[in-house]
DNA sequence: AGCACGCCGACT
DNA sequence: GTCGGCGTGCTC
């Protein structure tokens, strides 16, 4: 009887294989990477444990080529963490698995076994360079406190040193770290009360599972909190696992942490690293205190994990969009849970199910209202009620006057309307044909030809991404007098141009940016030599603006009582950080919202600069217009390339949902199905559905979809991860 | 997914 | 005659 293995492999086929081990080698430890030959070619896998017995006959099945021993097996919570994911999120196990590793370990090529640490040799702690070799001092006293990894070494501009340490025999390579020397922490800011209290109440929580939820206003030190909290962590000889939401913010926050834990062994990971350092950090992880990272370093080995920090957790770059659609703040709950960790999710503008989850007292919330910094520079906002005031091509007299105003001072303007294109619909006068999508329930957005590019004159959908020319005529009666509905940046820049024309003016979306752009945007602004600046929520996440004294917002009004509570829930981070960032050292900022509700009560939030309740606000408002109470609405998103994916979404969803409201599910199916006789039907089912027409769709054409040939499904759920 | 096989339309 | 379109099947 030859022995056999389940192996995982990164297909799309959400299925185990089974091989053979040539004879004579024993067994194989779960968890361990082999080559395979797979189809016609060789794969990578991952061995989950022994097969008993094999649905394909004995002698069918390929044989193992070889474990790939140069690489660290996949340790057992990894294998469960991934497990989850592929419960969670509907997707293949190999392929999650594969996709924890560094690109580098992914193949089978062998790879020189990397030596990421950087320590000191016998002859280099007792080493006395020559007082003029400055640097290298510096560096040996560094690694005396502890060793650091060649990635650190190069964004700290030190690699040519540490090769002088190495060819004078003071310090050498090595895969592992030893443990770090020095344990006492540096001098910290004295805590205020708040965070005294916080501390007070999360010390004893250290050890098990729990989510806490810390709602600091900005300046409240989260930060503070984070870093005595895995100071306590480290104490117990535990690693922490920090995850932030931007790469661009690691090096700032690496040399916080660095300075506040000297002696600590730091590790980063995150997509912007070169594939060489990517792999080499991924392997210092488990010998690491502390790992800092994006998104993916979710997934990352840490042996002795003790606690998980989520900073910034309402953060949509916590989701990856693509493949695997999590959450990496999700994962983390769950990988804190299965390891039991604590979290702590951070934020000034907590995520509304967070939020929830704090008030349902699944989470414990810790709120921190004292602001460091003072008020006096905060911008005044100030309403524009629509109600009684005409519009010029969206335009309000008030805000006219703002940005006239503002360009006589010299000074600059910001345009902020969440709108790509030049409308939102093209739309027929005489039969009301709106630009329908022939793919999804969305319009499509009309482009108009540019000085730039004249091939970007297309109706387009925003949602799913169909693209057609720009019909001559109304498809729908033939009348060739077509209209375009509403505003969008283009319109806007159109409009502005023509109303201030001697502004310089620069829009700002995903249609002018190319990746690169931003630097040259950013001295373009500091230079003086745009007046206004007129883009989407990209503008919101962008550099500071140091003359920018004007903001003026609009088209707040679909977003405000949107029955997607995470459209509010993103107006309302996206006002902050324009209000953030409206106004400069000597002068306050003046933020003008064109709104038709001025009496919402996140405007008053926002006036007062209170974020501390707004969650509260914006929860208590939706009950009182009894749109759906999104705890128990689970939000489900699906990318269905046929239709029995999405019925098999849909099945999952009546599942995971059993007091679901309601559910919007987006089925984007690829062109042969649009062709499918009842796909209408099922389209119009599938974005807005109940609980019992999902089952009765289920039941009623479960016949006649199987007639359709099943293709490959790529499908994830976006839901709450402690519903599940 | 990625790749091969196979059956029908317009080309050197 | 055959080049190549994409419909269909298969991967331990």
């Amino acid at each position: 009887m030859p022995s056999l293995i389940q192996v995982a492999l990164d297909t799309p086929l959400d299925r185990l294989f089974d091989y053979r081990l040539p004879d004579g080698w024993g067994s194989v430890q779960p968890g361990s990477l082999v080559e395979v030959p797979f189809g016609r070619t060789l794969q990578v896998g991952v061995v989950l444990g022994p097969a008993t017995d094999s649905a394909i006959q004995v002698d069918k099945l390929r044989k193992v080529i070889r474990v790939l021993d140069d690489r660290p097996a996949l340790t057992a919570d990894i294998l469960r963490l991934a497990q989850f994911c592929a419960d969670y999120y509907h997707y293949p196990l190999g392929a999650i698995l594969l996709a924890t590793l560094p690109p580098r370990l992914r193949n089978a090529t062998p790879f020189v076994a990397e030596m990421p640490w950087l320590m000191l040799t016998d002859a280099g702690r007792a080493a006395e360079p020559p007082a003029r070799a400055k640097a290298q001092r510096a560096l040996l006293d560094t690694l005396r406190q502890a060793p650091w990894t060649r990635d650190e070494l190069r964004t700290h501009k030190q690699s040519r040193h540490a090769a002088a340490l190495v060819a004078a025999g003071w310090a050498e390579w090595s895969r592992a770290a030893p443990p770090a020397a020095v344990t006492q922490t540096a001098g910290s800011p004295p805590a205020t009360a708040e965070q005294a209290a916080a501390l007070a109440s999360l010390l004893p929580a250290l050890g098990q599972f729990g989510v806490h939820l810390i709602h600091g206003v900005t300046g409240s030190g989260k930060t503070e909190l984070y870093l005595r909290l895995i100071d306590a962590v480290l104490a117990r000889g535990l690693q922490a696992l920090v995850l932030i939401p931007e790469i661009a913010l690691t090096p700032q926050l690496e040399q916080h942490f660095r300075r506040r834990f000297p002696g600590r062994r730091f590790a980063t990971l995150h997509s912007g690293l070169a594939e060489g350092a990517r792999t080499e950090n991924w392997l210092a992880a488990p010998d690491c205190d502390v790992l800092l990272g994006t998104r993916l370093s979710v997934f990352a080995p840490l042996p002795r994990l003790g606690l998980i920090v989520v900073d910034e957790e309402h953060d949509a770059s916590f989701k990856q969009q693509d493949g695997l659609r999590y959450s990496a703040r999700d994962v983390a709950i769950a990988r804190a849970k299965q390891g039991n960790v604590p979290v702590l999710l951070g934020s000034a503008t907590p995520s509304l199910e967070s939020y929830a989850q704090a008030q349902n007292a699944r989470y414990q919330l810790i709120e921190l209202k004292q602001r460091a910094i003072s008020q006096a520079q905060l911008p005044a906002i100030e309403l524009v009620d629509l109600k009684h005031l005409p519009l010029d091509n969206g335009l309000s007299r008030p805000a006219v006057q703002a940005l006239t105003d503002t360009l006589a001072r010299g000074e600059q303007s910001l345009v902020f309307l969440n709108r790509r294109g030049y409308a939102p619909a093209l739309y027929c006068p005489s039969c009301a044909w709106v630009s329908p999508c022939p793919r999804c329930s969305a319009r499509l957005v009309f482009h108009r030809a540019t000085p730039h590019s004249t091939r970007s004159h297309r109706l387009k959908c925003h949602h799913c991404g169909f693209e057609t020319r720009i019909p001559p005529e109304c498809p729908s009666c033939g009348n060739p007098d077509l209209k375009a509905l509403g505003q969008g940046t283009q319109r806007l820049e159109e409009t502005l141009t023509a109303l201030l024309p001697g502004a310089r003016i620069r829009r700002i979306d995903r249609d002018t940016m190319r990746p690169r752009a931003w630097a040259e945007l950013g001295e373009a602004v500091h230079g003086g030599e745009i007046d206004i600046l007129v883009g989407t929520q990209m503008l919101a996440k962008g550099h500071d603006f140091p003359n920018m004294t004007l903001a003026l917002i609009l088209d707040t009004d679909g977003a405000l009582y949107s029955p997607d509570f995470r459209a509010t829930e993103r107006l309302f981070a996206q006002l902050m950080q324009v209000a953030g960032r409206a106004g400069r050292a000597d002068k306050p900022g003046r933020v003008l919202i064109q709104t038709a509700f001025p009496d919402h009560p996140l405007f008053r939030h926002l006036q007062r600069h209170d974020y501390s309740g707004y969650a509260r606000t914006l929860l208590a408002e939706r009950k009182q217009l009894e749109l759906p109470p999104f705890t128990r609405q689970v939000l489900l998103r699906a990318e269905a390339t046929t239709m029995d994916a999405a019925l098999a979404f849909l099945q999952r969803a009546a599942a995971l949902a059993p007091d679901i409201g309601g559910v919007s599910v987006f089925a984007a199916t690829p062109a042969p199905m649009a062709r499918v006789a009842n796909l209408e039907r099922a389209q119009r089912l599938i974005q807005s559905a109940s609980r019992q027409a999902l089952q009765a769709f289920v039941r009623d054409w479960r016949p006649q979809l199987d007639t359709i040939r099943p293709r490959v499904a790529r499908w994830s759920l976006d839901v709450d991860p402690t519903s599940a």
